[in-house]
DNA sequence: AACTTGACTTCAA
DNA sequence: ATTGAAGCCAAGT
């Protein structure tokens, strides 16, 4: 495990943790957010290797199109998709309406987000 | 040192 | 609205 790759997963972390119950985003949303502009691709691979005991909300990261990224037809998906009509994320002909469900990240001094305790 | 693989994105038909 | 190609980049073979 390269350092670099380390910070990237952290960073990744970190964004992801903050997206909000009943809102998604991006896997390059979150990959500029982490300020990795290009590794879109590597948010998934970081989620993947998450430990579970962070608990982060990964179902809430799904594709820039407004769909679940894992094939329709797999666990994976369904699982996802459960989570998130939990969450009253509406899913409708598998897509989601970005315009309403997206994620608006917006620096905030108010946040009660607290980074140094989430990573026990 | 190639070549392949993805829980991706964008753009052009 | 769909589809496909091209671009992307770290990991694994």
């Amino acid at each position: 495990m390269t350092s670099h790759m380390e910070y990237f997963r952290q960073q990744v972390y970190l964004c992801v943790a903050q997206i909000p119950a009943g809102k998604v985003a991006s896997y390059g949303q979150i990959a500029r957010l982490a300020g990795f502009p290009r590794h879109a691709r590597h948010v998934s691979k970081a989620l993947g290797a998450a430990d579970k005991s962070l608990q982060l909300p990964w179902q809430r990261v799904i594709g820039a199109n407004g769909r679940i990224a894992f094939k329709a037809d797999s666990d994976h998906y369904a699982r996802q998709a459960a989570l998130l009509k939990k969450e009253g994320v509406k899913i409708i002909n598998g897509k989601i309406n970005m315009q309403q469900f997206a994620w608006q990240y917006v620096k905030d001094k108010q946040s009660d987000f607290r980074p140094e305790e989430f990573f026990k």
